[in-house]
DNA sequence: TGAATGTCGATTGTTAACAATCTGGCACTC
DNA sequence: GAGTGCCAGATTGTTAACAATCGACATTCA
C-alpha cells in the first residue's frame, strides 16, 4: 500500500470559495472593478461571511482581487503594462527552471511522463472545443513542465504568474478562443523535446521563443484603449529584446 | 496646509499583528516549528481571535508560516534548498530589474535620492551596532534599488524574496552578526554607481557579484546538520554557476 | 447659490459563542 | 506486545450579532 495513494484533499470552505471567485474572473463572470460584497457572497454559497472573508483575502497576493480598508475588495484592473511584467517574470524565472529541469531530469522519470501525459491531453480535440478546458490543460502541462526542475518555489511563482497572465489577459478583453491551438501545442512540444533531450540550451531557447509568440499573440489581439503602438512600449521591448540570445 | 501630512497608516489590527509575527520570527523569537495558536496569541495581543486568523493566514504565502487543516500554524522550517532557491529566484528577478533601472533611472529623479540617501543611513554607526536595525537598513536599500526598474510587480518579488531570505537564513541559526558590514557597503555602493552610471551590464554585473558575495557569506557560517561539502551542493552550484557571465 | 456640516444606509471590522476535528492516552482485545 | 477502539482535552472552523467606518444625500447657513 504504498502507490497510487494521494493525500486526502485538505480544501476547507474557503479554499473552494476563493477558487469559485478565481473561476469566474477568468471566465469572465467577474469583470474589472466588480465588487465583492461579503454579505452578498456568503448568502449566495450559504455560508457565513467569515469564509468568504478568508477567501476574499487569499486572492490578493494573487493580483486578482484589491482590498481597500473599510471600503471592501474590488476585482483588480491590470494594465498592459501589468501583463507584460508578468512574461517578464515568466521569462527570467521560466529560464532558470527549465535549464535546471534539463539538467536534472530523466526521462523515465513519473514526473516527466506526467508531463508528456498533459501534453497528450491537450491534444485531443474534444478539449480544444472548449477554450476554458483547453487553457485549464495549457496551464497544468506548464505547470508540470516546470515542475521538473524540482525547484518548489520557482515552480509555485512560475504556476502563479500563469496564473496571473491568463487572468489578466482575459480582464483585458483577450479570450482563449483567438490563440492558435496547433501553434501552441508545437511550441510545447518544443519544449519537452528539449527536456527530453537533456539540453539546457534547447530549453531555454524554446522558452524564450514560447513566451515571445504568447506575447506577439497577446499584442495582435489586444485593442489597446489608448491605441499606442505597441512595437514601441517600452515594457513590450523589454520581453521581446530578451527573448532571444545575442548570436 | 499642504505639506508636512501624510495620510493616516491605514493598518488594520490583523496587520499590525502580522507585523509583530513577521518581527518576531526574524527576531528568532520564534523559532522552527514553533506552534501558533490562536487563542494564545489573541489573548496575548488583547483582540479576539479572528484578526489573529487573518494575520497568520497573511503568513502563509510569505513562506513563514505552514497551515495543515484543523490542526494549525506552526512556524515552517526552511531547508539549505530553500534558502539557496530564494536566491536563485533574486539572482534571476533582479538582474531584469537592474537592468530595466539602469536603463529608465535618472540620477535626479526623488527615488534615486531616496535609494541614496538609505545607503547613507546604512554607514552610520550607530545602525551598524544594532543587528537588527542594520538589516532593516539592508532591506530598505536593496528595496528601493530594485524599484528604481519601475516594475512594481517585479519589485514586489524582489521585495519579498529578501524578507524571506533574511528569515530563512535566521531560521537556519545564521545571524545578521556574523556579516561583513564593511564588505556589504562596499558592494551596495558599486550597485548604486553602476545604475547613476546608467550601465545595464555594469548593474547586472554588480549584482551578480552580491548574490554571490552574499550567498557565500552564508554558507561560510552555516554549519550544515548533515555537515555536506557545500561546495557540490546542486543548488550552491545553480545560483554560483550563474553569478559571472561565462568569458 | 454653494460650501460646510449632519445624518443615514450599506458594508466592513471585531467579537464571542458554538460546532467539528484532531491528538494523545488508556483500556481492551487477540 | 502489537494493534484497535474510545474518550477527553485542546484547538481550529464556522456562525451570527454587535461596533465602527465610509460614501452619499439632505440640510443648514452664509
Amino acid at each position: 500500500m504504498t502507490t497510487g495513494y494521494t493525500p486526502l484533499p485538505e480544501t476547507s470552505t474557503s479554499d473552494l470559495v476563493a477558487d469559485r471567485l478565481r473561476d469566474a474572473i477568468l471566465a469572465g463572470d467577474l469583470k474589472s472593478g466588480d465588487r465583492l460584497i461579503e454579505t452578498d457572497l456568503a448568502e449566495r454559497f450559504e455560508i457565513s461571511r467569515g469564509p468568504v472573508r478568508e477567501a476574499i483575502r487569499q486572492l490578493v497576493p494573487e493580483g486578482l482581487v484589491v482590498l481597500r480598508r473599510n471600503r471592501g475588495a474590488v476585482v483588480a484592473s491590470p494594465t498592459l503594462d501589468d501583463v507584460l511584467e508578468v512574461y517578464a517574470v515568466r521569462l527570467s524565472l521560466g529560464t532558470v527552471a527549465l535549464q535546471q529541469a534539463a539538467r536534472v531530469q530523466t526521462v523515465a522519470s513519473p514526473q516527466f511522463q506526467g508531463a508528456a501525459k498533459r501534453l497528450e491531453l491537450l491534444r485531443n480535440r474534444s478539449i480544444q472545443e472548449d477554450a476554458q478546458l483547453m487553457l485549464e490543460a495549457d496551464l497544468a502541462f506548464q505547470d508540470a513542465l516546470l515542475s521538473l526542475s524540482q525547484l518548489p518555489r520557482m515552480s509555485a511563482l512560475l504556476a502563479q504568474s500563469a496564473r496571473d497572465a491568463a487572468s489578466f489577459v482575459r480582464m483585458l478583453g483577450v479570450t482563449y478562443d483567438n490563440t492558435d491551438h496547433a501553434a501552441l501545442i508545437q511550441r510545447h512540444e518544443v519544449l519537452l523535446d528539449a527536456i527530453r533531450a537533456g539540453s539546457p540550451t534547447a530549453a531555454t531557447g524554446a522558452w524564450h521563443q514560447h513566451i515571445r509568440a504568447t506575447v506577439e499573440e497577446f499584442t495582435r489581439c489586444y485593442d489597446d484603449p489608448d491605441h499606442t503602438d505597441i512595437s514601441q512600449h517600452p515594457l513590450a521591448n523589454l520581453v521581446l529584446a530578451n527573448t532571444l540570445e545575442k548570436p
